[in-house]
DNA sequence: GCGACAG
DNA sequence: ATCTTGTCGC
């Protein structure tokens, strides 16, 4: 580990960084990475399994949990955590090198075939075109779905019912979604092979009582717990 | 140049 | 994300 430092306006983050980390080097890997997106059209009938994946963070630790929902129930299908020493700092825009690793290692332990992935963060809704989502689809070869609570840029053009788009480089990047009467929207965008419109029709076939699709919601409470006896 | 910034 | 009590609202 060696010291790097980053400036975001007056804020400086003096931060350690694996040996051998460049800003210009992860930008590299971004923009290949953004590069291999693949947006392409998913039926929902064939749709069984959802992952959702969360992590949280203590004592120099990240204690990472998948939970798999069964789409047309939605009841939990099976859930693996695992623990792992935090490698990398939180730097805006650099969240998937972060959390990127602890999400491979617990989907390596799932034992079930989840048919799409949806990650606590962006997917191409980033400044660089791959957010957390799109570069853990990218690496997975695999469906993956960002479901952001806040944003990190873009524009919010005009409602329509419950949904606006979002605006990124003139095209259309996002989606800012009202799952819940009165609350703030979540912010849902392609992470890999999935198309934007099919990625909103399965983030709200998820959502139960809670804003929060319930994959996400439900890996957000295990990972709190899971931490807790660790 | 200024401001803003996922988890 | 995390550190934290009570509290306003559906």
């Amino acid at each position: 580990m060696s010291t790097y430092v980053f400036m975001i306006c007056w804020k400086v983050f003096l931060v350690r960084v694996p040996k051998g980390f460049s800003l210009e080097r992860a930008r590299r890997i971004q923009r290949v990475f953004a590069g291999r997106v693949l947006f392409r059209d998913v039926d929902l009938e064939s749709v069984r399994l959802v992952a959702g994946f969360d992590v949280s963070y203590g004592e120099g630790y990240a204690f990472s949990v998948v939970a798999v929902v069964d789409f047309r129930t939605l009841e939990v299908f099976e859930v693996r955590s695992v623990r792992v020493r935090v490698r990398f700092p939180y730097i805006p825009t650099l969240l998937s090198f972060r959390e990127a690793p602890p999400i491979f290692k617990v989907f390596r332990m799932l034992s079930c075939h989840p048919d799409v992935l949806m990650v606590d963060g962006h997917g191409v809704l980033h400044p660089y075109g791959c957010g957390l989502a799109s570069h853990v689809g990218v690496v997975l070869g695999m469906p993956t779905i960002g479901v952001a609570k806040n944003l990190l840029c873009g524009r919010v053009g005009e409602y329509v019912g419950n949904k606006a788009p979002i605006f990124l480089d003139g095209k259309v990047a996002g989606m800012a979604v009202i799952t819940k009467p009165k609350t703030k929207p979540i912010y849902v965008s392609v992470g890999n092979m999935i198309t934007l419109d099919k990625a909103v029709k399965i983030v709200e076939k998820c959502v139960k009582k809670s804003r929060i699709p319930e994959p996400i919601r439900i890996a957000h409470i295990l990972t709190k717990t899971f931490r807790e006896k660790n």
